[in-house]
DNA sequence: TGTACATCAGTGAACGCGCGTTCACTGATGTAC
DNA sequence: TGTACATCAGTGAACGCGCGTTCACTGATGTAC
């Protein structure tokens, strides 16, 4: 294909997509594992045109890691409300389940990136802490008023639960993990 | 200084010495952002000299791991013993400190590594399932009898608060995670 | 115990590779009149 | 509305860099006798 102009919407459809596989990509295979080729080239797109939407690497991770906390949080805000009265146990219960764990392109950030996002450069810091903010707060909507100060303790709970099972090579542990962890979450959602 | 052969003796302390310098950098700096030539530099060699210890960077990472396990969890359970009577809580009380969060060098792999770990080849994964086994362990170890089974979800729970607490920008709501974290885990310690 | 030789820890140059970034170029899009 | 020109999205080659790994070499250590 030729190179030439786009027009202003196919560009802004055009940066939305390197977004969206870059937020993707840096979830399955970490931050420093995902290279701009890799992600122009998801996008059918060569390497060179991507400095035409950001000004460097450090920019599109940050932006990337927005956009990660954003559908992570839509997603669990909309499971809550799908259970109106429960909405704690059917976010910890989705956060928690075999699939978010086996799934971590479309999962929570924190949980992926955990480790990377507390040695990232500035930019990416300064996103993971604001949508940090943002995951305790989305807990914290879901518990009955004396209970909201428990929730960045829940949410440590959760990355840390999805994190440890992930690490393990061992399937029967793994769910053990989960399963621990989903009863001590509901143990401290309760009064 | 000329290269030459050193006594076995010389040899053994060398090895060690690499291992413990990859031990400390690859927590500190992560599992990809460690270079060979960085770890020989740091013990005071060139870097052509590592592949007479190793057959491959691999095979340093998984075993650095392994020292990484072996030398948090004796500090763990140094602290528990230290204290009779409370062990659980002493563990607890250390593992959640501003002074672990603040040296990833020596401190738990698995907060400083989570998400790497998830990602990594078979020798660390295998390196990482067994560690994790013997942090759960651990904490178990402290657990009166009815409780052990809260192990893995207290381990979760120390990994997560540790985790985001080092993600985080914000000074004020890092104490506030590892505080909140520390009174969740007492919590779950507890009948 | 002494000697002759093989071993091998460490050096430093070299390799191939993939990376982030830059750049000259193309030609449709956007805009000024 | 039509025309002439400036803009700029995307291409693909090129750059400098750091990496893991290999290798010929050095000379003290280890060993066979």
């Amino acid at each position: 294909m030729v190179a030439m102009r786009r027009s202003k919407i196919e560009t802004a459809a055009t940066r939305r997509c390197i977004v969206a596989s870059a937020s993707s990509a840096l979830r399955t295979r970490g931050i420093e594992a995902v290279s701009l080729g890799a992600v122009m080239a998801e996008v059918g797109l060569t390497h060179g045109g991507f400095y035409r939407h950001f000004p460097s690497r450090e920019a599109l991770v940050a932006e990337a890691l927005d956009d990660a906390v954003d559908t992570a949080l839509d997603t669990l805000a909309a499971e809550a409300n799908r259970h109106p009265g429960r909405e704690f146990s059917a976010l910890v219960r989705l956060y928690l389940s075999s699939s978010h764990r086996d799934e971590p392109s479309a999962g929570c950030p924190f949980a992926a990136l955990g480790s990377d996002l507390a040695r990232a450069p500035q930019a990416t810091r300064t996103a993971a802490t604001a949508g940090l903010q943002r995951f305790i707060t989305t807990i914290a909507a879901t518990l009955a008023e004396p209970l909201k100060p428990r929730a960045p303790a829940i949410a440590s709970l959760l990355v840390g639960a999805l994190t440890v099972a992930r690490v393990t090579d061992d399937a029967a542990q793994s769910q053990a993990i989960l399963a621990e962890a989903l009863h001590a979450a509901e143990h401290l959602g309760q009064p």
